[in-house]
RNA sequence: GGGCGAUUGGCGCAGAUGGUUAGCGCGCUUCGUUCACACCGAAGAGGUCACAGGUUCGAGUCCUGUAUCGCCCA
């Protein structure tokens, strides 16, 4: 039963509308009394919450809902929860300019804190005017801040319609994820996964924390070759080129390339350090590079990880002497203490290590160690990924999970589980692969940070007062999650915080990525709602950007196979970039990127989300408004042409009327023709969805859509019409069921698509959602066409064309009747036309004879209307246009 | 330097297992105020498939190399 055809239709508005009415009758709540294989379950990345979201996270995330609806349609209970990614760094530094504020963990707890500002436009606050703050006062700010920020991010999710089950959210630093984290920390300890490790690591002495490898950058950074000669006893000087001088006093090695010609002669005996006149062996190593520089380098401890790599496979001392902060250690080394560098050292000492470069480079030109004049470079340099100082490399005691970057056998584990996933597209393993197989240590997660996941440990103090780190405290898994800065461990009391015989906490937070690699078990209920866990896990997809793959797809890896012993889900979907109309990625920095609610406004949420699913997965998209308006013509088009479609079968006077379904009314040939195209269509659309070909889908089902509406529904709008009666003759009746019908499949098929446009059309003739329509299948629609060949419709629109071709070169309008034609029609064609020619005639509007031919050799050109040549026209005037 | 991907009409893209005259959309040209739609419709013009070799009866599609672009890792 028609309900309501309104007389005019528009896009605008559709997003509220129907966002209320999903919530409201809960439409993608999940219903966890379904079997796992009932259930289809999305890991959907959690955006980081402090951050913006930009045109990319509205592309990636729109290919997500496109299968989460699809799923859904195919019967599928789907689980698609969201997630918020607010603990780390990114939410520090906000918080710290939004407020202006930091924090001092020294500092006592302040009750009703109000921070100096409520934003500030983006401007950083300098750091002396920033309020300290205590670490508890710190955090609860940064609470205060991601919830507003999620409440946004939110919003602009339920405008792009994500079908989201918007109950389900999570944080990454709610209570269930700190537990999680926790509590699978703790498992990988007991397991031997985590350890701890005093070892040279990269150091952000802006941020004063431990970085890992996966969040170094390299850029280009400038520096100069500084040319300084060691000194060798009764012999020519070795001359070394370094952009770091200022860690001269540090060495404690020359290397080479073992085949380097120019320093064979070298190799096994000992040089001595300018200014500092320290004795150090001349070694051989592979990784020395011949053509950088003079070829031998100095190794210090530490320069840059090669200098690590020669440290340890070199087995050589440790002499470090930049500090966390990034100065020069305040005493002088044993090394140096007594030696003729002692005095220059304690000029250094507590320098920048840029102060202590040029006093260092002066003292060179002074003793005359300095060859020549520094001379500019552009080098390399580490860099944490959000820092903008080059890491240093310092020595401290961190927590490390095991990632196969040290252990063959794991990685080799590892490297399987890659192959077990299937990634879309499947080249993106590569990824994976390369990553796994290049990693060079373990996976640093401490972290000495304050809004994140604290590491549940605490360490002994002894009676002498020193901390004994080699026996932590481990607390039981059912006091989970605890904070080790506020809470004692079982068996103390707070007042023996920092005493001899008492303990200490841990005092730092664990890496953003050591919880959300748990994303799936935080989700999912691991240990905290097994039920769930059971109907959920492993999860089918995991949707998430290419750049993303080293970090999060396979801490994700790691963490499932380490606890779980399996892959976290079957599926990987991978999204490309969005690039800007100059193939640049889109970023802020570049300050190209367009604010995603904006452009969900002005051009419709159907509109952009066709945009972004025409684009395959893992490929680089342009950023394509033009797109969007094809977009949202396709969703116009969609209303109009069902609003006409529908129209056919209402009583004139009441406006209503009963659409028929029934496959056996279709008894016309060219209404069957046009199912068995739908059949066919439904058929690949479903393969292409099926292989996670969201694209291709769309293609196959949109270019039916328009040929439907160009040339299927103009053939039979007048058998359709019926003379304007509610009931009609047969063929009337098969016009307007099979109308239906393709309406009823063809806005099936483009719901995960246009989710407004089509809800809005379902919502005037059918009940309940069309998201849980089910998706449709071809068979039905095969046998209601009855074996009628596609192709008929092909042949019935291109003699159409034909006759629209005539009245266009004659510039006449298309309402002017033809009074006599002759068409000639390709052999192959000519039953198919005229078995559709009643309905050629009505819509071509020949009223007088219409002979229809065999076409002659050589005539017609089958890509022009399929061969089909009009002569012998004779065109009329248009009738007047009717009047009201 | 290594890896992955891309290079098809002005623009954005399709083109499984190689097979007759290379498709689509936008834009463009011409025409049409048709009562679903002017956020429209009809007709039309437009490409030596980056380049150079090779395999083949036959290559946009396979192989080799080169160039340009993007990303990742050194």
């Amino acid at each position: 039963m028609v309900k309501g055809v309104p007389d005019r239709v528009s896009t605008d508005g559709l997003e509220e509308k129907l966002d209320a009415r999903w919530s409201d009758e809960a439409t993608f709540a999940f219903d966890r009394s379904k079997t796992r294989e009932q259930i289809y379950s999305i890991d959907t990345p959690p955006p980081t919450a402090s951050g913006s979201l930009h045109v990319g996270h509205v592309f990636s995330y729109t290919h997500t809902d496109l299968v989460a609806r699809y799923k859904r349609m195919r019967g599928y209970e789907v689980f698609y929860p969201m997630g918020w990614d607010d603990n780390g760094l990114p939410t520090e530094r906000r918080v710290q300019n939004y407020y202006g504020v930091r924090c001092d963990p020294s500092l006592p707890y302040v009750e009703d804190f109000e921070p100096p500002h409520q934003g500030t436009d983006g401007k950083n606050v300098k750091p002396a005017d920033q309020v300290p703050v205590s670490r508890r006062n710190f955090i609860e700010l940064c609470e205060r801040l991601t919830t507003e920020d999620e409440q946004k991010f939110e919003q602009l999710w339920r405008r792009l319609g994500l079908s989201v089950d918007w109950s389900q959210t999570y944080q990454t630093i709610g209570a269930d994820s700190i537990a999680t984290a926790q509590k699978a920390f703790v498992r990988n300890l007991a397991r031997g996964e985590a350890y701890q490790a005093e070892a040279p690591g990269l150091w952000d002495v802006t941020f004063q924390t431990a970085v890992a490898q996966a969040e170094l950058e390299a850029r280009d950074y400038p520096g100069h070759y500084h040319k300084v000669a060691f000194g060798r006893p009764g012999g020519e000087p070795v001359f070394i080129e370094t952009t770091r001088p200022e860690l001269i006093p540090a060495v404690v090695a020359l290397i080479a390339h073992p085949d380097d010609e120019r320093y064979q002669h070298l190799f096994g005996t000992t040089v001595t350090s300018p200014l500092f006149g320290v004795e150090v062996p001349v070694l051989a190593h592979h990784a020395a590079e011949p053509d950088k520089g003079a070829g031998i380098a100095m190794c210090c401890t530490f320069g840059d990880l090669t200098d690590v790599q020669w440290w340890r496979e070199l087995q050589l001392p440790t002499r470090s002497i930049v500090r966390r902060d990034g100065r020069i250690t305040r005493e002088v080394p044993e090394w140096i203490e007594g030696g003729a560098g002692e005095a220059l050292f304690g000029e250094i000492s507590g320098m920048t290590t840029f102060s202590a470069r040029k006093a260092i480079v002066e003292a060179l030109r002074a003793s005359g160690d300095l060859a020549g004049e520094p001379v500019a470079t552009q080098r390399k340099a580490n860099f944490y990924e959000k820092g903008d100082k080059p890491l240093e490399i310092v020595t401290s005691r961190q927590w490390y999970i095991r990632n196969g970057g040290r252990d063959g056998d794991l990685r080799d584990e590892l490297l399987a589980r890659g192959k077990e996933l299937d990634f879309h597209p499947d080249h993106m393993r590569v990824r994976y692969e390369n990553w796994v197989g290049g990693l060079n240590g373990d996976w640093l997660i401490s972290r000495q940070r304050f809004f994140g996941v604290p590491i549940p440990l605490w360490y002994p103090v002894l009676a002498s007062g020193d901390v004994d780190h080699e026996n932590p405290i481990v607390p039981a898994e059912d006091q989970l999650p605890v904070d080790p800065t506020s809470q004692p461990p079982a068996g103390f009391t707070e007042d023996q915080r920092g005493r001899p015989g008492g303990f200490v906490g841990d005092a730092d937070v664990m890496d953003t990525w050591a919880t959300s690699s748990l994303s799936p078990q935080i989700v999912a209920g691991w240990e905290r709602d097994e039920d769930l866990w059971q109907r959920v896990f492993p999860m089918d997809l995991r949707p998430q950007g290419q750049d993303i793959i080293r970090t999060w797809l396979f801490s994700t890896v790691v963490r499932a196979h380490l606890e779980n012993g399996v892959l976290p889900w079957k599926n990987a979907a991978i999204s490309g970039w969005i690039l800007d109309p100059d193939r640049k990625k889109m970023s802020k920095s570049k300050g190209n990127v367009v604010t995603p609610m904006d452009l969900l406004v002005e051009h419709g949420s159907d509109a952009v989300r066709y945009w972004a699913a025409s684009a395959r997965l893992g490929a680089d998209a342009a950023f394509e408004v033009g797109q969007m308006k094809i977009g949202r013509r396709l969703a116009i088009k969609v209303l109009n042409a069902s609003k006409f479609a529908l129209s056919f079968g209402l009583d004139p006077e009441s406006g209503e009327g009963e659409i028929l379904l029934d496959p056996a009314a279709v008894t016309v040939e060219l209404d069957r023709a046009m199912l068995a195209g739908l059949a066919a269509v439904t058929e690949q659309a479903t393969a292409a969805f099926e292989a996670y070909d969201h694209t291709r889908a769309l293609e196959v089902t949109e270019t039916f859509f328009w040929t439907f509406c160009d040339d299927y529904l103009e053939l039979v709008k007048d058998r359709a019409y019926g003379a304007g009666t509610a009931t009609g003759s047969a063929e009337t009746t098969s016009a307007r069921t099979a109308l239906a019908i393709a309406l009823d499949t063809l806005l099936r098929l483009l719901a995960p698509y246009l989710p407004f446009a089509t809800e809005e059309v379902w919502s005037w003739w059918r009940t309940g959602s069309v998201h849980h329509a089910a998706w449709p299948t071809p068979d039905p629609l095969r046998s209601a066409a009855a074996g009628a060949e596609a192709t008929n419709l092909t042949a019935a629109g291109n003699a159409l064309a034909a006759i629209r071709k005539v009245k266009s070169e004659a510039k006449t309008s298309m309402r002017a009747p033809v009074l006599a034609a002759t068409l000639a029609v390709p052999a192959a064609d000519l039953a198919a036309v005229r078995s559709a020619v009643g309905d050629v005639r009505a819509a071509g509007r020949v009223t007088g004879d219409l002979v229809l031919t065999e076409t002659a050799e050589g005539q017609g050109d089958l890509n022009v209307q399929g061969g089909m040549v009009t002569s012998g026209v004779e065109l009329g005037e248009p009738e007047p246009r009717k009047k009201g």
